[in-house]
Formats: structure tokens, C-alpha cells, sequence
DNA sequence: CGCTTGCTTGGAGTGCACTCCAAGGTCATA
DNA sequence: TATGACCTTGGAGTGCACTCCAAGCAAGCG
């Protein structure tokens, strides 16, 4: 597909944590045509996995070598890091696939995919302010048992 | 069913890290002999959940009436509460059936305790970052479809 | 050419964390 | 006392996200 230059631009000061995607890719565009082992080694899935989510839709189709092995693009990489993330976010497959057809579906899916995002972060705020909650107890008990554990005055759970 | 008060705690402005747990109990100690649906009630789990988490230990035996249903026990509570955080980790279910053993071992476990909470706690820092750094894709990718999506410059996964 | 290594496929299997079922006993209310 | 909601058990089933398998084609090398 066609080669879109790079994607990184400095895009200043995005809210608070760094900016732009540094993204790096192994090979400049034109010469991106991965076989599924490099994949493997560049995003940790294992090929089964790389298969996977083509045969469910999460990846449009990958292109073939003239024996029909999968070539991996730059842009496929890009996918595969953006799905990475997603499912960090507890983000279950199914809705990745729903998200991924929207982007098959064209430019007019833009305020549906929008809006998929949104309520996608929200979530990830939600999941954060859970973690450092959960943080908070981590560290009472922590300190509690860093006192020598003799001290167990009104710990209950231990 | 009996309709306890509201579970729904304000859970006022918990600053973030030591204090005392700001736990309330439905009924104070003494009248805390709680029936499974209204443990289930408290805690948002189900029976089945409950009985489950008892038979592969990450329950200690829980307290029966006389005709051999279960009571729960404010500690019990106390008890759930933290694995619903710990739950909320990723922590597997093995694990955290390990610290509970651990507590069921006694006082000569405290280091071993002290070590799995530390492990856990290097891990939800972890995960804050990978969310934090999430949050920043999904940024960039909502404001780009903030942008009325028709400036398409750079956007490779759209 | 044979050998090894890598890739292909559809379909079956795995592990986790529940989730449900059947059959029966218990409890509160009418 | 009878109705219906609730509780008990062991074991089987479910859904998700992979994970693996068998059989076979393909490529590079001595």
C-alpha cells in the first residue's frame, strides 16, 4: 500500500506523557516485507497468534509472496502495535475486530471509531485510578510487614 | 435480600497512599454473620464465584450455621475486598492462592508475604506506566479524529 | 538429491476464571 | 404447613484468547 512517509512527527505536547509515536521500523518502507518469523521476533506474538488475528479479522489481508508466505508491511507493524496497546487496555478482542472493520469500512465510520476511542480511554482512566488505589493498599501492607510485622496493630486481611 | 443499608461508600478523598483502610462494615463485629447472597450483594461477586474461591483456597473456611450454610464474616469481607484488588493486578488466581496460604502458614511467612506484595506492586507501576502510555496513543488518535478527520496528514492505522 | 528449516491450512486442544446444573435440604412468611 | 426463595454439593460446561497439531508445500544448501 502506499508508502505514507513517516509517521513521526513531534506532534508538541500532547497532554502529559511524551508526544509522538518514535516509531522505528526494522526496514524503511519499500523494503518492508516481513516474513511471519520476523514479525514474530519485532511484536513477541507468536506466529499462531499472528495468524489468528488475520483469520478473525483484527488484520486486513496480508500480503502473499508469489507462494502465498505472508509478507508483513510497516503499516501491519503500526496495527500490531496499535492492538498491543488496545489489549493492555483490557479492551476485549471482539471490539478490537469491531474497531478494525470500521477502518475497512472507510472514512465515514470516522465519528463511530471516535467515539470507540473515547469510551476506550475512559475505561483506561477508570483502570488507572483503580491501579493506584490498589497501589495505596499495596503499600500499607507493604509497611506494615516492613515493620518487623510486630507491631500488627489493626492490620486484619494480614 | 434483606435490603442492608447502602454499600455505596463516598470513599472520601483517599489521598493516595498510607492512612488506615476507611473500611465500614454492614453490621459492626459480633452481628457480622453475613449470608452468601448478601456477601454477594457487598461484593458484586457471585455465590457461585464465592464457593469457588472457598474450594481452591483463596478462602479460608468460612463460618457455617447450624445447618451448615455459610456466615461471612467482616473479616471475610475485609478479606475479598483486597483480593478484588489484587484481582484487579492481574494478579492470577494461583497466586494470590498462594498468599493466602502464606497467611494460613502464620507469623514465619512474613517475608515471603512481604516479597509477593513488592513483586505485585513493581507490577502495577508497570502497568500504570503501559496505561499512561497508552493514554497518549489514544490521544493522539482521538485528536486526530477530533480534527473533523478530513486533515488526514500522517495517521498510518488510522 | 536429500536435508533442514520455515511456512501453509483447518481444526482441535489448552488454561484460566468462572458459570451453571441437578438434586436436594433450609428458612421465612402466609 | 405449605409455598417459594434461598442454600448446599460435586461435577460438568462456557467463553475467551490463544496454542498446538498434522500433513504438506517451499526454499536454501552441500
Amino acid at each position: 500500500m502506499q508508502s505514507t512517509a513517516e509517521t513521526t512527527r513531534p506532534n508538541a505536547s500532547r497532554t502529559d506523557i511524551c508526544s509522538a509515536p518514535p516509531r522505528r521500523h526494522p526496514r524503511p518502507d519499500g523494503q518492508d516485507h516481513y516474513t511471519i518469523s520476523e514479525v514474530v521476533a519485532f511484536t513477541g506474538l507468536t506466529a499462531h497468534t499472528l495468524r489468528w488475528y488475520e483469520r478473525i479479522g483484527l488484520m486486513s489481508h496480508i500480503d502473499r509472496s508469489h507462494t502465498g508466505q505472508r509478507r508483513y508491511s510497516n503499516r501491519d507493524l503500526d496495527w500490531l502495535d496499535f492492538v498491543g496497546k488496545l489489549r493492555m487496555t483490557g479492551m476485549p478482542v471482539a471490539d478490537m475486530v469491531r474497531y478494525a472493520e470500521l477502518v475497512r469500512e472507510g472514512e465515514n465510520t470516522y465519528l463511530d471509531r471516535r467515539e470507540l476511542l473515547e469510551s476506550t480511554r475512559r475505561d483506561v482512566l477508570t483502570r488507572i485510578a483503580e491501579l493506584q488505589d490498589t497501589l495505596a493498599v499495596l503499600d500499607r501492607k507493604i509497611s506494615f510487614y516492613g515493620d518487623a510485622g510486630r507491631a500488627r496493630e489493626g492490620e486484619r486481611t494480614r
